[in-house]
DNA sequence: GCAGACCGGAACGATCCGTTCCACTGTTAG
DNA sequence: CTAACAGTGGAACGGATCGTTCCGGTCTGC
């Protein structure tokens, strides 16, 4: 037993385990272009039978409840090794630019609401909310960021960013770059500006999309 | 005969006329909360029943389009009033202002797609493009608007806008008034910006809109 | 007072999609 | 060598949704 031929292919196991990668890649790509994609769609852009993905997961909401964590998760790594970076506007920086091409926002945003969250999910948003003020604060240390921005203009600006679309997956990525880069540069000190209008955005007011979703 | 009662709200003629705006008014407020709606929906918010819609129009999309051109023109209005603005700085601004509190992106670019475009329409939506790019030209000529912008970056910042979402509708529009704050300021001339990365987003790049929609 | 515009809403038919089920295949344990 | 079986493809099912049609009823305008 145990790896009989040491290739790294051989037999159904192998197999079955490679699916599982290849399946989740599917699952992202898919649900990414469409929240609603029907599972069917997950099965054939993986190459696979619809078995192959129901052995795996319980239904479409599981599914979808693990790829939206695998976001969140990945979210907060990023966070985490923006917050090693020393110096504190780069931190910051490099942290969205990171997010935006990583395309995090698009899977958390579109997909909450279509499942139920755990509560381990709960626990990560809250880890995923402080590290984000942690490097808003940074940022804020570094006097580069306008002071009337908050950490809830993370949210926005995300939203904002992943909003951009176009047919080409790589020139949406582009273009998204560029729209970081205004918002990065409307949010900058700037001697002479106008404060932002209205009630800056508040804790809660994001997490709706963790709960309900009528 | 002719309004033989001369008050505005008698008689069946009088209902029906009525209905026609509540109908609009009501298909506006839930193709814009939800572009995937059910007809029946906007039956019932607007209080009448099915054949009410049927006997308006010939089907779905044929209220879907009327609405998106409704708004196409609307954004053309705004863009005309606009320019009569004196000072090229707050023409600019208060366009973007307009069409950002009317919502009209939301509707022009969820809703796209859904039908086949009029010819018509094709010529209002390239108007739209002239009109905007006049008033991109003389925001540049105001010396306010940092040298990098071109006119379709008014797409990328409205899609922005409307990417922002909360339940209650009037926070809605505070929060989308703070992104465009934040926006203009970005790209607000500024002694010692970075340039903008990224090959410009170019014209035909958010027509296919207009198009197809597999 | 009657023809018909106008309307409400039930009913229909088509479509879509999540899930189940079963036959099949190559692998692995003994 | 072979009997079990994990793993799979994909057809089929059942439920839900939704656009559209249709019919019976009501009130107006002439």
């Amino acid at each position: 037993m145990s790896t009989p031929p040491a290739k790294t292919l051989a037999g159904r196991r192998a197999q079955a385990a490679r699916n599982d990668e290849v399946i989740l890649e599917a699952a992202r790509a898919v649900f990414l272009d469409d929240p609603k994609a029907p599972i069917a769609a997950v099965a054939e852009r993986a190459g696979v039978g619809i078995s192959a993905l129901y052995r795996r997961y319980a239904g479409k909401e599981d599914l979808l409840r693990q790829l939206c964590h695998d976001g969140l998760r990945r979210y907060i790594a990023e966070a985490e090794a923006a917050l090693a970076e020393p110096d504190d506007w780069t931190a910051f920086n490099r942290f969205l630019g990171r997010v935006v091409d990583a395309d995090v926002h698009s899977l958390t945003v579109h997909l909450a609401g279509t499942f139920t969250p755990t509560e381990e999910m709960g626990r990560d948003a809250m880890r995923a909310n402080e590290l984000a003020a942690a490097l808003v604060d940074r940022a804020h240390a570094s006097g580069r960021l306008r002071p009337d921005a908050v950490a809830q203009d993370l949210g926005l600006l995300l939203e904002a960013c992943a909003a951009v679309r176009v047919p080409d997956p790589e020139r949406t990525g582009q273009l998204r770059r560029r729209q970081l880069a205004v918002l990065l540069a409307g949010l900058s000190t700037v001697p002479d500006a106008d404060p932002l209008p209205g009630p800056p955005p508040a804790a809660g007011e994001f997490d709706w999309r963790w709960r309900h979703r009528a």
